[in-house]
DNA sequence: AACCGCATTGGCAGCGCTGCCAAAAGGAGA
DNA sequence: TCTCCTTTTGGCAGCGCTGCCAATGCGGTT
């Protein structure tokens, strides 16, 4: 028995069917469990992958196969620092590993350019699918896109078109269900607070529902307050801090995530600020956190590992091409 | 100018040296900037690119090449759901896309058998490194990645031998430092409240380490509560209060992490407890949020980013085998 | 003017696998 | 027993690229 490979090559089929006694079609046969084969035939070569340790090499298999490799999917995303971003992960490898797909991931960090290269880089390992997130890219992201005759599933974002698959919620429809929410609790002074809108486009598209639904309304937006950087409740209870100093008549904020509002939060306690009489706070995502809180946050529960779910759902049926999961208002104790 | 191609082929390496004029080997040569090449001929061959879209084929390449992939890395991590394990990635990913490499993540859910799938059919791609999460697998999880010739490298935890290379802390003396500062403050009544240690075995380490030195000093664990599922703030705020009601002479909680340990402060909130005065808390993690609150958090902040960044080191250099990056005791006011 | 050395170039085998096809092996019916 | 059909099998081309090697061109030397 020559288990024993020379050292620096990996075993191979043409190894595996020397070992079984049989042809390399027959191995492979086997391997896929596609076409036929004997019951005999399947047990020796059971028997020789085990003894050998033999471990495919997909990079030939795809390479030889359709051309497209079948269980590779590229995904681009903007950020891993926001729970959004993994949330969405998680539905996806959750639905992707019981296939037996494997995702290959970038991180854009908001950066436009950044996506292009990414996709194309994700392009060069011929994935079955691209997910991307939004539905803003730059031309030249969206033209290898459709080059590259993958499916692509844009994630997150419903307001607008998309290359080919959309699966989502509306952000506009957010922002003015919250500003609807707020207005009908008697809040006039309203101020919004969060974090880079050049970057986090979806923030901006909420920002704009918000207002507009504040518009229809009679109100307008007492202030606000961008914070550089990306949201975390550090940034959140310092920007509430400066918001008040200078709107000290304000009656409630709205932030643009769940973690700013966390911060604003914090905020309240340390200035004694009762919460929602003095100040109302209302965030976005419904975390986890968000109904631990002595006051249970109010917030919009976006439906984040389901996105995940369809959006893989979508690769591997022909699928509809738009899906809008919607979301879900969470009244909550702060506003 | 024929630059349609036929639909369903993808342009080739071969299409491009036609259409520019010039043999497939200056095409490779130009593309990847090996070899010479004369200004002309690379001229030539970026114009072709450009103008025929082309997008290279790795699958291809890696094939051709060395026969191992030079711009894959397979990660394994147990969880998405928590921070600790996107900050990993963030920090491997923003060192490796510096350089072009691209992370083909499986995601375990604590399960090592699932782990051990995962390390084959990522080990398939022929990655160039294999990074993964702890120092305990099964049995058939190290034999493949020692047969796959490429190099391991194990985050976090170095309580323990490696496969190959280690990049963490020592979950053991974090849990000892802890153990230590409560005890140096004058709590004595302690207990402790964690998620499942069964499936986070460094949870349990901390845990071990704390209990050791909690004895060293002639003290022991007032009483424990494992919640099952994942750590969340929900499940410490519940757990804490069912703490309470068995020992509600307890005058300091150990949680397995800032999660959980938000969540009892939100339960001291509510209870109007007294935190430090009536219950001290003391979490692990030292997340963005534990600064930011009313009372700064104690706890302990682990390089998670560094690791991911270190781990990413490890494999272009040959670098060390073994990196111990420490961590952090943060005082804070709650513990 | 013949020669040498270097930069540049193209041809082609082959990476490990799959798909196709034809050959071989069984089994059923006449 | 022979023929026909179905199941099972192996051989081999080729996926798109890289590495090797030999060939070409170009300038500078003697």
């Amino acid at each position: 028995m020559d288990d024993i490979q020379p050292p620096g090559r990996l075993v191979t089929l043409t190894d595996v069917a020397r070992a079984a006694g049989v042809g390399e079609s027959t191995v492979s046969r086997v391997l896929r469990n596609h076409g036929s084969y004997s019951k005999r035939a399947g047990e020796r070569v059971a028997e020789a992958v085990a003894r050998l340790g033999y471990v495919p090499n997909r990079l030939a298999g795809n390479l030889a196969g359709s051309g497209a490799s079948a269980q590779l999917v590229g995904v681009v995303i903007p950020s891993l620092a926001n729970v959004v971003f993994p949330d969405l992960l998680r539905g996806l490898t959750a639905s992707l590993d019981a296939e037996g797909i494997q995702c290959v991931i970038g991180v854009s960090d908001y950066d436009p350019d950044r996506e292009e290269a990414l996709v194309a880089a994700l392009l060069s390992w011929r994935p079955a699918a691209l997910l991307l997130t939004g539905l803003e890219h730059n031309p030249g992201t969206v033209a290898l896109a459709r080059a590259g005759s993958v499916r692509v599933v844009e994630m997150i974002d419903t307001d607008g078109d998309g290359i080919d698959a959309v699966v989502g919620f509306s952000n506009r429809a957010v922002g003015a269900a919250s500003a609807r929410h707020l207005a009908g609790r008697g809040y006039r002074r309203i101020a919004y607070l969060g974090h880079d809108l050049a970057v986090d486009l979806r923030a901006g598209k909420r920002l704009a529902g918000f207002e507009e639904a504040l518009a229809d309304v009679g109100l307008a937006l007492l202030g606000r307050e961008i914070r550089p950087g990306p949201s975390s409740p550090a940034s959140g209870r310092a920007g509430l801090e400066a918001l008040l100093a200078r709107h000290s008549d304000l009656d409630a904020v709205y932030f643009s995530n769940d973690d700013m509002a966390l911060g604003g939060y914090f905020a309240c306690l340390s200035a004694g600020l009762v919460v929602p009489g003095r100040i109302a706070l209302f965030g976005f995502n419904g975390l986890d956190f968000a109904a631990a809180m002595p006051q249970p946050l109010s917030t919009v529960r976006t439906p984040r590992l389901e996105i995940g779910r369809q959006a893989a759902a979508c690769l591997t049926g022909g699928g509809p091409k738009r899906i809008d999961l919607g979301y879900e208002l969470i009244e909550g104790a702060t506003a």
